[in-house]
DNA sequence: TCATTAAATTGTT
DNA sequence: AACAATTTAATGA
């Protein structure tokens, strides 16, 4: 995607307001553009807006005491998240961190308040949204217990969520060492365990990308 | 269109 | 972490 104008056109909330309340939306929203490696948002901010991804790919993650870094998902264009601070009204609980160069579309809190009085569309879609989120990080708990081919195959089908993540087709341009951010696990390894998957009949590997073939077969991958 | 070069990504230690 | 090999993208003749 290219344009904020874009990306709300491909989101399914956006199908369900009016003509008017779009205006709105479309007259609150702003674009900002992220370099590789940047904070988009960081743990502990007061959280002012609901972020869409235009362009590029993001990391929701969290730095322990201990200094390891946890991820807890991928978010690629096409994807909206951050309801959680805003509904609660609380600080931002994790880092945003762009893995490569991002858009990010950014609504203001009072216009998402807004839109949750006033239309039944966008609550749905928060809904269902919230829902597979929950899902998301129940698989989470055990992630570490998973071999690394397990934990590769577990982010890759929660990145192939059409649910969460619309934008995202079979094959998908997402290089080694970006999964290996996803993942938790080194980029040699990554390297190592997706040739494993590759050899299985779960993806295809391809420069720079990788092609899915089987997502219910990388969720339920046990190594 | 082809050749050259730089940058990105992969494969391996 | 470092290095070599491979692929892609960009550039210009």
């Amino acid at each position: 995607m290219d344009t904020l104008e874009e990306l709300i056109g491909a989101s399914a909330w956006a199908a369900g307001l009016s003509a008017a309340q779009l205006a709105r939306v479309r007259a609150d929203m702003v674009a900002r553009q992220f370099p590789a490696g940047a904070h988009v948002c960081r743990r502990g901010e007061p959280a002012e807006s609901w972020l869409g991804v235009i362009d590029g790919l993001l990391k929701l993650s969290s730095d322990s005491p201990d200094g390891r870094t946890v991820t807890f998902a991928g978010v690629p264009a096409g994807a909206w998240f951050g309801e959680g601070s805003l509904l609660k009204a609380e600080a931002r609980r994790y880092d945003v961190i762009a893995l490569r160069e991002s858009r990010v579309a950014l609504m203001p809190r009072a216009t998402f308040a807004w839109l949750l009085d006033a239309s039944i569309a966008f609550n749905r879609f928060l809904l269902v949204q919230l829902n597979e989120r929950l899902g998301q990080f129940i698989g989470l708990v055990e992630h570490r217990l998973l071999t690394p081919e397990g934990r590769i195959a577990r982010s890759l089908a929660t990145l192939f969520n059409a649910q969460l993540y619309p934008g995202v087709g079979p094959s998908f341009r997402l290089s080694q060492e970006e999964i290996g951010y996803l993942s938790g696990v080194s980029r040699q390894r990554a390297n190592q365990a997706l040739r494993v998957l590759e050899q299985a009949g779960l993806l295809r590997l391809e420069y720079g990308g990788v092609t899915v073939m089987d997502v219910e077969g990388l969720r339920r991958y046990e190594g």
